[in-house]
DNA sequence: TGTCAACTACTGTCCGTACAGTCATTGCGC
DNA sequence: GCGCAATGACTGTACGGACAGTAGTTGACA
C-alpha cells in the first residue's frame, strides 16, 4: 500500500461546488444589494414581492400565493408587504367573496419602480456574475443547478 | 425581419446560472441549517468561526483576522464571539505585547464539538447537494464557482 | 341550524446583524 | 518626549426576520 501520498484528504467535488456556490451567493448579493438599494431605493426582498406581482395575471396576488412562493415565513411576509405598502408600490385589496383573504396588487408606481429597478439588477448580476463564467461556465452551472428552482 | 419568434425573449444563459446559484444556495442552507442546529445544537455561524480557529496554527486568531475572513462586520463578529464564548468553545486571551488586540482561542470543547459537527455538516450537504449532481456537473461547478473563494 | 375544525392574515416578542460612534492603545513625525 | 492620526475591539441603537399565539371567517357535518 503506498502511503506516500500523506497530507490531508482532499475534500470531495461536491464539496467545492458547494463552497463555490455559498461564496459566489454572499459576494455577488452583497455587491448587488448594496448598489441596487443606493441606485433605486429597493432592497432584493422588495424587488422578489413586486417581481411576483409583476408576473402575475392583474398585476396581483393573495398573501398566502405570495406567501408559498417565496422563503419567508407568512409573518415575514406581512411585515414586508406592510414596508413595500408604506412606500406605495403596493396596495392591499379585500377578495371579493372571501373576507379573511386580502390581495396584493401591484401600483402604477410599483410597476415603473420595478422595471427600472429590474434593469439594474440584471446589470448589476451580469457584472458581478454572468461576466466572470465563460459562455460554457455558465450553460454548465445553469444545467446542473436548475433542479433547485424545478 | 422575420418577427414571427415572438413572445417574451428568453433569459440570457447567465441569469439562469445566477438563479441556479440563488436557489441551490437557499434550499440547501435552510434544510442544513436546521438540520445542524438540531444534531449539534450549533449554528452555521458557530460552524464559520470555530473551522477557521481550527484550521488556524494554534487553533487561534485575533479578532480582526477572524472578521476579515468571514462576511461579519466587525461589531457582528465581536457579538458572535460573545455567543460561542458563552457555549465555552472558544475564549479570548489578551495578546502579549498589545493591549488592544484579543485573541480568540478554540477550546478542548469548542475542538471536539466542531469535529462533530463538520461530520454532521457534511453528510447532510452530501444529501441535499452533493448527490443531486452527477460528478461531471459538480466538477463543472466547482471550476467555474472557484473564483469566489479565490 | 348549530358546532367545530380549518383557513387566512396579523401581532407580541425575541434574536441576530448592520451602522455609527466610543474608548483605550499604539506608533509615527517632529 | 509630545501631539495626533491610526488601530483594535466594543457598545448604543434600529431594523429585519422567525416563532408562537390570536382574531375573524368559512365550510363541513351532524
Amino acid at each position: 500500500m503506498s502511503d506516500h501520498d500523506n497530507g490531508p484528504p482532499p475534500d470531495p467535488t461536491w464539496w467545492d461546488a458547494w463552497r463555490g456556490v455559498l461564496f459566489a451567493n454572499a459576494r455577488v448579493l452583497h455587491a448587488v444589494e448594496r448598489n441596487l438599494q443606493e441606485h433605486t431605493g429597493l432592497s432584493l426582498a422588495f424587488m422578489d414581492v413586486l417581481g411576483r406581482l409583476y408576473d402575475a395575471p392583474e398585476r396581483r396576488l393573495r398573501m398566502q400565493e405570495l406567501q408559498e412562493q417565496s422563503l419567508f415565513t407568512s409573518s415575514g411576509m406581512t411585515r414586508l408587504v406592510d414596508r413595500i405598502e408604506a412606500a406605495a408600490l403596493v396596495r392591499r385589496e379585500r377578495v371579493p367573496g372571501d373576507r379573511r383573504g386580502v390581495s396584493v396588487v401591484l401600483t402604477a408606481g410599483g410597476e415603473s419602480a420595478y422595471e427600472r429597478a429590474l434593469a439594474q439588477h440584471r446589470s448589476d448580476i451580469e457584472r458581478e456574475f454572468g461576466s466572470r463564467l465563460t459562455p460554457g461556465q455558465q450553460q454548465a452551472v445553469a444545467k446542473a443547478l436548475a433542479q433547485f428552482w424545478q
